[in-house]
DNA sequence: CCGTGAATTCGACATACGTCTATGTTGACA
DNA sequence: TGTCAACATAGACGTATGTCGAATTCACGG
């Protein structure tokens, strides 16, 4: 029980080249960091206290609510974000196993 | 000596928010990884023996080689890759500091 | 029921992006 | 000097992307 299904992906950029496969899987998740607004609501969401935060807590990132709706999609269409309606407002939380595959990508351990 | 300027840029996305000026940042470097064919060039060079590769080492991922030149040109843009020019072969390689700082803003340690 | 507030969806638009072919540039070597 | 090979740049073209305002869905409360 101690380790779930984490997705391992793939080894260390640094220690074997990416399959096609594997780097359109990867470049889908970067891609969907690699816009300014995008990356602040998710590190909105991931910082925000308790591990998740409803759109009405996020949404002040300088673009229409209707263009935060569509980035926040598109963080979920990625796998890097999970939404969950309770009531009035959707509550948005990090996708835990992806922060995980991403850093293992990135050979964190040096 | 030990600790070059390693340019540490931001706490990790879980524990604070990012400003506007780092997101800007750091959304660059992930846009550039953010594509299938620059991710597998990335990849190529970070796992090339010797840490560096001539652009007829990674050159084949299925496209024309002026497009490998416009990506590997990204790639140098973002701050991800450096290139040297030795002969008549140019030599790419990942620009250390940048995965570190990478690998910190996705909070490895956990 | 009806109204109100939260969030998503729709349609439109300008711009950015990835790709190609054609052309340049640079260095090595007769 | 001339030629060849390795890369880079330029220009063109179709598609994808980010943004907005307007309309829509959904849940709650009177």
């Amino acid at each position: 029980m101690l380790a779930p299904e984490v997705v391992p992906c793939c080894p260390p950029l640094t220690s074997a080249e990416l399959s096609e496969a594997d780097a359109a899987r990867m470049a889908a998740m970067f891609k969907a960091l690699g816009d300014p607004v995008r990356l602040r609501l998710f590190s909105k969401v991931a910082s925000h206290p308790g591990g998740e935060a409803c759109v009405c807590d996020i949404q002040d990132v300088g673009v229409s609510q209707p263009t935060v709706s569509h980035h926040l999609k598109k963080l979920r269409e990625a796998g890097l974000l999970a939404s969950e309606r309770r009531g009035t407002w959707v509550y948005y939380r990090v996708e835990p196993s992806v922060l995980a595959g991403l850093a293992q990508l990135l050979d964190l351990n040096r």
